[in-house]
RNA sequence: GCCCUCGUAGCUCAGCAGGAUAGAGCAAUCGCCUCCUAAGCGAUAGGUCACAGGUUCGACUCCUGUCGAGGGCGCCA
């Protein structure tokens, strides 16, 4: 609809072009809006301002030559000049009438489009460390970068969803160090545990399972584990040092084989359990991709070297650093440490350098909030590495802080006593956590009300909106009830019969839906679709209060229900894109 | 101290590459079920768009500064 006003104006301004009116060089590709206030019609087109400047003219004039030179067509009724110089649409009453059957036909491709072209696009989102479970932090990252992959998809990019496995590092250790006490401590063996171990339940659980399938082939006795490590900071020294000394009795002692076993026992039930919990929440991924690989491939140290070659590193103090501060970082980086251990930001680097190689055109990270400093450093390297940084898109996602009565819900993943996306799922369900967490632009702040995500009544906008589903589909099953047989085959329909405003209002809003696609797609904001959604629903509400669809009037009840049968696709179509069920009873 | 994000109605938020009188939902007040699900609908009331400058035909929107909120500034990952 919009795009078919956009070429009437586009012909129109060729015209006064090629007659000399208008600058050949400077026509710009004029923008339509959609008014707000229908007594401005129902499209609007500020072009005739926008060439006031270079076509040295009056905008009112060049408005009214736009208007002579405007190709007719049946879908505007007429248009006129107004304010400084806008034009206003106003359409024919039977402009919409051919929406409703393209509707039907579309179906589940209404809204979709081709604007992506193919176009490859990476989206890596959670990239959680596989340490305990997900909490509720990392929900609204899951959420929100599979919508935006789902809504690029739509749109007609090639998109592949990965997930950043941190199976390498310091943390992991810690991890199976945590796990290996644990299960010393179910072979009876008192010891006090770290502070900066892992406390969660978990690792009780993956130590029991360690327990239970190896006996007491890992254990070894709490002395000679202790023996002259470092004091833990309850006993007044450094948690660090303490964890750190631990960590390396574990390898010492098990040996490679047991050490690694352990390891790969942490890591692979967690990961699982992320996997499950992941996938039980409607986000899946095309790729798992290792950290560990990247250093076993050679990736990394390839990584260092084409830096080295570009002639951005240098040493100091023992260890080697990266000049990213040439690229307007906030200091230099560290990538190989003076014990000869790359870094996190080494493989980080090496990481998206690798995304470019396999071909995306476009690479999106989802990342917390908390990682925005690490934002110019990645480019930095990128741009080092002869790369264009511009590819890459980091897209950050403040925290959810959780209200439960009206109080806060501490978190603390210290104690850990936090509150895990399973948890919520579990609270409020997948379908409303994930409205939730999308309904906001992702960096701003967010307030995740739990009585009302759990709340069955209208302040709910996720039941607000299935809800105009279901009462559809009631409605539907009301005529079958009723042996009520209706008219299918648009071409026997008299369109023309749906002439109250509730009507045009409600046509006029499914017209929008490809561009609101299209918009959250392109702007990675998927919080214009749970809107959009909302707003659509409640036109269909209010329908629904103002008129009866099972009339005995036959043509009027075909057309209706034509009507809100597209209403039905629609809303189908938008709570498919945001992963939300739409239910046919409620 | 430096950097990032945010600051719109009592509360939670929209406001689409600057455009015509700033919009919803809660909460408040008042109405609507002999009728397709009241998990619904309607009406009223509520705002100097944090503040001060600037850019222009026009600024909630862009720029600068001030104030306020949250976050980040490791040879951690």
């Amino acid at each position: 609809m919009k795009t078919q006003i956009e070429q009437l104006v586009s012909a129109a301004l060729q015209q006064l072009a090629s007659d000399g009116f208008l600058p050949q060089d400077a026509l710009p590709s004029p923008k339509i809006e959609r008014t707000r206030d229908n007594r401005h019609g129902d499209f609007a087109t500020n072009v005739a301002m926008v060439l006031a400047k270079p076509a040295r003219k009056n905008p009112r004039e060049i408005a009214q030559a736009i208007l002579e030179a405007l190709p007719t067509s049946d879908l505007v009724e007429r248009c006129e000049i107004a304010g400084p110089g806008f034009i206003n649409f106003h359409l024919a009453s039977t402009a919409y009438h051919r929406l409703i059957p393209y509707i039907l036909e579309q179906a589940h491709d209404y809204g979709r489009s081709q604007i992506g072209a193919g176009k490859r696009v990476q989206v890596e989102y959670v990239s959680a460390n596989p340490t305990g479970p997900l909490h509720v932090g990392h929900g609204r990252g899951a959420a929100y970068g599979s919508v935006v992959s789902d809504l690029l998809s739509a749109v007609g990019f090639d998109v592949h969803r990965e997930y950043y496995v941190n199976d390498a590092g310091r943390q992991m250790d810690i991890l199976a160090t945590s796990v290996w006490l644990r299960y010393l401590e179910l072979c009876d063996e008192a010891l006090t545990f770290p502070a900066n171990g892992y406390k969660g339940d978990y690792v009780w659980d993956i130590a029991a399972t360690l327990h239970r399938d190896h006996a007491e082939a890992y254990k070894h006795t709490t002395e000679e584990i202790f023996k002259d490590i470092p004091a833990d900071e309850p006993a007044g020294g450094d948690k660090e040092a303490h964890i750190d000394g631990l960590i390396e009795r574990a390898k010492s002692l098990l040996g490679d084989n047991r050490y690694r076993f352990v390891f790969e026992l942490g890591l692979n039930t967690i990961l699982d359990d992320i996997r499950d919990d992941l996938s039980l929440f409607g986000v899946n991924y095309d790729q798992w991709y290792s950290e560990r690989s990247l250093t076993e491939s050679g990736a990394v140290n390839k990584a260092i070297e084409r830096l080295r070659a570009s002639g951005y590193l240098y040493e100091k103090a023992g260890a080697l650093w990266f000049r990213s501060t040439d690229f307007g970082d906030e200091k230099d980086r560290v990538v190989v440490r003076d014990n000869g251990q790359t870094t996190y930001f080494a493989s980080d680097i090496a990481y998206h350098m690798d995304k470019l190689e396999r071909g995306f055109e476009r690479v999106i990270d989802v990342w917390g909030a908390d990682h925005h400093g690490y934002v110019p450093r990645v480019k930095a390297a990128l741009e080092a590495l002869g790369d264009d940084p511009t590819k890459l898109d980091v897209l950050l996602v403040q925290f959810a802080i959780l209200y439960r009565g009206g109080e806060k819900v501490q978190m603390s993943t210290r104690s850990g006593q936090f509150v895990t996306l399973r948890e919520l799922r579990k609270e409020v369900g997948a379908d409303a956590a994930r409205f939730f967490y999308v309904m906001r632009k992702c960096e701003q702040h967010m307030d995740f009300d739990l009585d009302l995500a759990k709340s069955q009544s209208s302040d709910n906008p996720v039941y607000y909106v299935q809800y105009g589903h279901a009462r559809i589909c009631s409605v539907l099953l009301q005529a079958a009830e009723q042996k009520i047989t209706f008219e299918t085959n648009p071409a026997a329909i008299d369109y023309s019969q749906l002439n109250e405003s509730h009507e045009q209002d409600l046509m006029a809003n499914l017209s929008r839906y490809p561009e609101i696609v299209e918009a959250a797609a392109l702007n990675e904001e998927p919080h214009t679709l749970t809107h959009y959604l909302r707003e659509l629903s409640n036109d269909f509400h209010t329908y629904y209060n103002a008129h009866k669809f099972l009339i005995d009037d036959t043509a009027l009840r075909d057309a209706r229900l034509q009507l809100i049968l597209a209403t039905r696709q629609v809303l189908r179509n938008g709570l498919n894109l945001l992963g939300v069920s739409a239910p046919e009873k409620m």
